[in-house]
Formats: structure tokens, sequence, C-alpha cells
DNA sequence: TCTGGGGTCCTAGGACCC
DNA sequence: TCTGGGGTCCTAGGACCC
């Protein structure tokens, strides 16, 4: 239903969770309340930036993603607490729990927030009324703050939700934007970050307003389609629809990792890259999906970084199948200096059971053209049964046999 | 003793095909 | 005698967000 509705006359909230670790930890720990906290990595691991901060942290200066050293020297009595993201997790479930309540067209974004289309929930009092209900319910039951943005659309929404914190509740109306969102500056506008806004300031922008009004050619001409999106979402103008399953279609799974100290050592790069290699199949097994590309990333000790990606021929998601490809594109690509941090990530990601016909399909198609190619089939069949290709790689020796029909298979296709 | 880790979307160039 | 234009796929990188 949501996704039929048209631009005119929804109701979207947008609900953000305010200073989400830290009140959630407060929650936990209530002694906690009224005092600076902050969630960070534990700086001796290198990991020491700021996550999240209380609002008594943020009044002293305390910010996002400085290091712990620095938001130490503007509040000394700065309470640290090691991130929690099993708590954080479980605490985002009951929130979203919480909200589904009033209308199933809900769609995360994040861990602490998320668009609802509330033009359908049945609330005979309003929107405002239905905004304050929610915003009680999370407050009295979670003891988690959050501040609601109301709004025709998407975009306008998460702007009215930024506008008051905490536990604020803003609507956005069209015909006043013009008062409301226009005179602030472009750099708060959401899909406005650090370089667009130096190369809108450029050409003499400098509010939402003046972007609103601004020649959409040169937008245009400066920054590719989303020039024109900028123009158009500083005119309130956004179609995005509330989509309930996008959380599903993700495109990607990658873990990555700094080191504790820039190396060279191969033997500490290969045990890293390994681990990473089995978080992702950990977390792809836990999703049951699939993925054809793998994508490496090097950063070096100046941080220059780099990606190196190859697409394969078929899905995979072991970690026997990822960790000997990482590694290939690792070695064929770094350049022996020190390395800061490595990641690994699978790309093209399907469903499991999908992939499964998609794969069988193909095989056999092309397979019936290769005379050579039959014995190797009868060979897995024999090993395997009927579904040979489905999933064979849970044995090394399975895996030597597919990997070398692969092979002969992709030379024979392509001489074909 | 500077700057984590999880993502998405867009662009641009080269290879390749017709 | 020389070389168009459209389309897709793959790869790398950049900008942005939480």
């Amino acid at each position: 239903m949501s996704k039929k509705k048209t631009g005119s006359g929804r109701i979207i909230f947008h609900i953000d969770m305010n200073c989400f670790y830290a009140s959630v930890e407060m929650a936990y720990e209530p002694s906690l309340k009224g005092k600076p906290v902050a969630i960070a990595g534990n700086p001796k691991e290198r990991k020491g930036i700021i996550v999240t901060s209380s609002y008594e942290a943020r009044g002293k200066g305390v910010k996002t993603t400085m290091p712990v050293w620095q938001a130490k020297k503007l509040c000394p009595n700065l309470i640290i607490l090691p991130p929690n993201f099993d708590r954080y997790r479980a605490a985002s479930k009951e929130v979203f729990r919480i909200l589904s309540e009033y209308t199933p067209y809900i769609e995360p974004v994040s861990i602490d927030e998320g668009y609802m289309d509330v033009t359908d929930a049945n609330w005979p009092k309003g929107a405002v009324d239905l905004a304050k209900s929610i915003q009680k319910r999370l407050l009295n039951e979670l003891d988690l703050p959050c501040s609601i943005g109301i709004a025709p659309n998407k975009f306008l929404a998460k702007m009215a939700s930024d506008m008051k914190k905490p536990l604020g509740i803003t609507v956005l109306r069209k015909r006043e934007l013009h008062r409301t969102l226009w005179p602030l500056p472009v750099e708060k506008m959401h899909g406005v970050g650090n370089k667009t806004a130096q190369k809108l300031h450029a050409i003499g922008i400098r509010t939402i307003g003046d972007l609103a009004k601004h020649d959409v050619y040169e937008l245009k001409h400066l920054f590719g389609i989303n020039g024109e999106r900028l123009k158009n979402r500083a005119n309130g103008k956004d179609p995005r629809k509330v989509d309930p399953d996008a959380i599903y279609d993700f495109k990607s799974i990658g873990n990555s990792q700094t080191l504790p100290e820039d190396t060279t050592d191969s033997s500490i790069l290969e045990k890293l890259l390994h681990d990473l290699c089995m978080k992702v199949e950990e977390r792809m097994k836990r999703k049951e999906v699939a993925g054809m590309t793998i994508q490496v990333m090097i950063r070096y000790d100046n941080r220059q970084t780099i990606t190196r990606s190859m697409k394969l021929q078929s899905y995979v998601y072991l970690k026997e199948d990822i960790f000997p490809l990482a590694r290939d594109l690792f070695y064929k690509h770094w350049n022996k200096q020190p390395v800061r941090l490595l990641g690994v990530t699978v790309q093209d990601l399907e469903e499991r059971q999908h992939i499964g016909e998609q794969l069988n399909l193909f095989t056999y198609k092309k397979a019936a053209q290769k005379e050579k190619l039959y014995e190797t089939i009868e060979v897995l069949k024999e090993k395997y049964g009927e579904n040979p290709f489905k999933r064979i790689s849970d044995t090394e020796e399975s895996k030597n046999l597919r990997t070398s029909f692969q092979k002969d298979f992709l030379d024979d296709y392509k001489q074909s």
C-alpha cells in the first residue's frame, strides 16, 4: 500500500533516537544520568575515538569521531564506556517493536533511526498527538528519548527531527519552508557534506534558500544528478517512498579493522585477513546470503586507502572460498608499505535459496553444450548426488573439484 | 602519540560487442 | 586511405551518512 502512495498528502515521521548508545547505557545504569558520558573504543588499540556522547559531554565540546585524549582534555570528568553493540541492537529491536504497533509502514534506516508512513494510521487526534504518544512510550517503557520530525516526505521529516533535540517534535509544512528551512546554512542539509558545502559556497550558495533558488543547470553541471536532487529537496520535493522491505536487500557485507600498529609483517596481515573473512562468513551465514564480488581494502600508514575487487563466476559465502581470493587480491596489490587497516567485503549479494537455482540453471545450460564437461558433471554427480553445483564446497576435496571444473568450463566457454 | 567501522549511491574509464 | 556510436560489464574511487 505505502509503495503505491503518491507524493501528495502523505504524513511521514522520522524517528531519531537521541544520543542512542549513550542513552541505552544510561537506561541500563541510571546513575549515569545527568553526567558527561561517551562511548569509545580502546585507545591502545587505536580505536579510541568518540562514537557517541551524552548532551552533557557535547556541551563541553565533545564530538563524534574525536580522539579520546582530545575529548578528555575538553571534559576531564568524561565517563568513557566501551561500546556494547549487542545491548544497542537489543534496544533497537524494542524501539522498532513499539513503532510497529502504530503502522506496518516502517523503514529502519540504521540502528537508531527510521521513517514511518502514518498516513493511514488510525489515530483520530492527529499526527502531533500520535508523535507525542510514540515519544512518551519510548521514554516510559524503554527509558530512551527520541526526536520526531513530521512532514509530507522523508527529506523534510529528516530535517524536522533534527531541529529540536532532545525529545523534540517538529512539524515542517511545505508552505512554511521559506521561514523554517530556507534560512538554515546549506551545510545543515542532509546529503550536503564538507566537500559539497565547499563547492556550494564557491558559487555563492550559503543557505538552503539560496540552493532552492539557484540555476539548476549550474548545479547539474557541478554535481551531476545529485545537483538536481539537492535543489528539489531544498524546495521540499522528495518522491522517495517509505519502503519497509528496504532492509532486506542489502548490497554488501564487510568487515574491516585497524591494526594496533602499522605493520609490514605478512603473517600478521594474513591472520587479520583470515579473521575478517571468518567474520564475513559468519554474518553471511546468519543472513543466508552469498555474494559474487570480493573486495579487499588496504589503508597504509599515510592513510592512503585503496580498494581492489574481483567479480567471480559463482556465488560464495564460505571462508574457504573467500579467504584465498582475498589473500590473492591483497598480495597482488600490496605495495609492501606499512599497513594500518585491512578490510574484506563481499558484494552483489543474493539470498542463498534463490541463487541455488540460478547457479544450477546457468551451469546446466552451458554445460550441455560441452562434451568434456559431461564427464566432470558425472564425476560430481557420483560424489554429490543429482544436484552437484548447488553446494559442493563444504569439503576440501569438493572445493578443488569445483575450482577446476569452473576453470575448465570457463576456458572452453570463452573459446566457443 | 589524530582521525573507527558499518554501509549506500554515483561517476568515470576501459574492455568488449554489435 | 580509417575509425562512428550505443550499450553493458567490470573496476576503482569519492562523497556521504550513522
